[in-house]
DNA sequence: CATACTTTTGGACATTGTCCAAATTTTTAT
DNA sequence: ATAAAAATTTGGACAATGTCCAAAAGTATG
């Protein structure tokens, strides 16, 4: 393992813990066995680190989020619960998104993306299930009502589970988001029974 | 205006402009006209001095959440954007919550309260507005499913907003999620027209 | 083997929150 | 009014942080 990989490694481990802030670069250097500046050889400023992990966890997104034509609900939510598990694996960065984006441009310019992108896919996912008769949508304001609600509900469920839900394992957690999901959809679902 | 007040409300302003961890007590100090020193000598820790600003915020909203015997919808919405208007006017606190609570245990304390009060409140409210049949609920998981939305709205609907909505301004921003609560209240709503 | 490139090091810097003894101002009691 | 006491303000120190740089050590290339 490269010493740029094992600084990401055991960076995102320590942030997951700590907290991006209260984890000191000369902290994460004794532990790694090195100096300082050789973390700073690699990442120029804390920003970089944060930076490159917030690239990873974008990346592992990126890969899950499309849109699917003849989608169920069933793989809609299980599609959501994929990313729910990837956002916990960052979960240091999830929690601070608003912070860091006020501070590095780097971070706000692809979370800016991530947002849009979320948002898209959610919307037009939510469209393919109307469209085969999952759900069923009046009108634009409904579909937008759906849309932004899943959206703030998967973007602030881990900073909600951080604070509410600590005794519950990360399985349970994720389990109760995705069912709140699942619930308001159900809200909109066609009866199948008569 | 005493010195313990002139101190809390321009740290105030500039932790709203600028958050929390962005602004040092010297800069702080430097534009009030006096010592960091001097300022230490009313709040010891720069955690106390926000944590009395928490306080403010507590105290405010303590003063809005309650629950009342025959409520309207509309009265339930007004009580919520009430509530709005004062995160807004401590947005640096409720951006970061969930970082403050790692660290300060005495706002983790109150906010564990905050979180617990408004929980219960919106679910009791909920239950009145069910009882006086303005909204229809079923049972209990459907009543679970309604509070916990609605408070996780409540909590985040700033931090979404800060990122999202930057170019509207603050009314319109209440203005949408409140919206969105109505909408997800209509959801449950009884058809007052045949 | 010598040269060039990469990686690592130690030490410095300004800034941060925190702390304390001394100086100053204000209040209180005589 | 004045002396004693209390509250407030000050300047300087401290350790810790992120950042930076010149030099040393290590590795690869011709």
């Amino acid at each position: 393992m490269k010493t740029e990989e094992k600084i990401l490694a055991k960076a995102l481990e320590m942030f997951n813990e700590r907290g991006v802030e209260y984890v000191g670069l000369r902290e994460l250097a004794g532990i790694l066995g090195m100096r300082v500046s050789n973390i700073t050889y690699y990442f120029p400023t804390k920003d970089d680190l944060v930076n490159r992990l917030s690239i990873q966890l974008y990346d592992l997104n990126s890969s899950i989020l499309v849109v699917k034509e003849d989608l169920s609900i069933e793989q809609f939510l299980e599609m959501m619960e994929q990313v729910f598990w990837n956002q916990l694996k960052y979960r240091c960065l999830v929690v601070s998104f608003v912070h860091l984006i006020g501070q590095n441009k780097l971070i706000a310019a692809r979370y800016g993306d991530t947002q849009t992108k979320r948002n898209t896919v959610i919307r037009s996912n939510l469209e393919v299930l109307a469209r085969n008769g999952h759900i069923r949508i009046k009108n634009e304001t409904e579909l937008e009502f759906l849309t932004s609600t899943i959206a703030l509900v998967a973007r602030f469920w881990i900073s909600e589970a951080a604070v509410t839900w600590q005794h519950l394992s990360a399985g349970q957690q994720i389990n109760h988001y995705i069912k709140s999901i699942e619930t308001l959809l159900r809200l909109y679902g066609v009866e199948s029974a008569k």
